[in-house]
DNA sequence: TGATAATTGTTATGCACTATACCGAATATC
DNA sequence: GATATTCGGTATAGTGCATAACAATTATCA
C-alpha cells in the first residue's frame, strides 16, 4: 500500500529566520509559529474533524441532519428490532441524552418508539416510510458530495489508509 | 512513502450472514452492525479524536493540564509578545472564550497579561518561570507516554503519513 | 414463591465548550 | 476633531456530555 504525498512532507528543514520578512512599517505581525503543536497528531485530529463535520453539515443541510443523527439512522436501518440502549451504546451516546435525541428523529417522523412485547421495558427503534427516504437521500448527498471531496483532495488510496488508521486509533488506543 | 497495514485492509469481502451465530439459548444478542458507518470518514475521526483526547489527559494528568490549555502554553513559549486576540485566533478560540481560559492559567501563575506600551488597549501575553517548568514537563510526558503510544500503535512511518493527511484536511478542506 | 437486585427509558441537573451581542477604553481613520 | 475600528471583557444562550435518581418491568435466587 503507497500513499503519495498530498502536501509538503512535513518540515522540510529547521530553517533560520521563519519570520515572513516584514514588510516596510509593519513592526511585528508576521503568522504565529505554531512549533511543536504541528506535530500533536491530537491537534491535527481535532481541527481536521471539526472542518470534516463542518462540510457534512453544509453538504446534507437540505435534509437538515447533523452527524449524529445520520449515524443513528444508519444503525437504525442497518439494525431493525434493537431498542434505545443498544443504540446508543454502541454509537458511544449515553441514554439519558439519547432521549431528546429520538425525540427529535421521532417528532419528524423519521423514526419510532415501539413498546417490546417480550421486554415491555424496552423501545424497539424502527425507521419510518420518511426515515428510509430521508436516509437514502443523506446517504447519497453524503457519498456524492462530502465523501467525494475528501477523495478528490487525498486520493482514493490515500482516504482509504487514513480511514483505516483512523479506526485503528479508535479500536486498540 | 509507504504504509504498512494497521489491520486487516477495510472490508474483506461482502461475506452473507454476518451475523454472529447465535449462541445457545440467545435469541438475538449478536453485536450490532456498524454498515456505511465504518466508511464515514467523519465518524472514525471523532472516535479516534476522542481516544486520543482522553490519552492526553491522563499521560498529562499530574499536571492538570488539558489539551487547550497545553497548546497555548506551547503558542506562547514560541511567540513571545503576542497579545489574547492573536493567540486565540491562531488556536480557533472565540476572544470572548479566550477570556476564562486565561484567568485560569494566570491563577495558577502559568502565564501572564501584561498591559502594552504601544498600544494601551492590548494585553501582552508571558509564560512564567513555573509557566516554562510546567510546559517543559508536559512535552516530556505528552513525548514519552502519549505520542510514544501512537508511535508504537501505528508504526513511525504510519504516523507522520496521517499527520501529514490530517494537516492537508484542516488546511485546505 | 417471594424478596431482592438489575435493567429500561426517562427526568433533572451540572459542567464544559461554543457562539453572539454588547460594553468601555484605547486607537485608527479621514 | 468626529467617526469608525480594535482590544479585552461581560453576559447570555445553545449544545454536548456526564451523573444521580426514579417508576416500571424483568431477572435472580434464597
Amino acid at each position: 500500500m503507497t500513499v503519495s504525498k498530498t502536501a509538503s512532507a512535513a518540515a522540510a528543514k529547521p530553517s533560520r529566520a521563519v519570520r515572513k520578512e516584514p514588510a516596510e512599517g509593519s513592526v511585528d505581525d508576521a503568522a504565529l509559529q505554531l512549533g511543536e503543536l504541528s506535530e500533536l497528531l491530537g491537534y491535527s485530529l481535532k481541527r481536521a474533524q471539526l472542518r470534516v463535520f463542518e462540510d457534512f453539515l453544509r453538504c446534507v443541510a437540505p435534509l437538515q441532519l447533523t452527524p449524529a443523527q445520520f449515524s443513528v439512522l444508519l444503525l437504525l436501518d442497518r439494525n431493525p428490532g434493537r431498542n434505545q440502549t443498544e443504540i446508543a451504546s454502541t454509537l458511544g451516546i449515553l441514554r439519558p441524552n439519547f432521549v431528546a435525541m429520538l425525540d427529535g428523529l421521532e417528532s419528524r417522523d423519521l423514526c419510532t418508539r415501539i413498546r417490546s412485547t417480550n421486554d415491555r421495558r424496552s423501545h424497539i427503534l424502527m425507521l419510518t416510510d420518511k426515515g428510509r427516504a430521508v436516509l437514502a437521500r443523506a446517504k447519497k448527498l453524503v457519498a456524492t458530495k462530502h465523501e467525494a471531496r475528501l477523495n478528490e483532495l487525498l486520493g482514493p488510496a490515500n482516504r482509504a489508509a487514513l480511514l483505516d488508521m483512523l479506526a485503528t486509533i479508535a479500536r486498540e488506543f
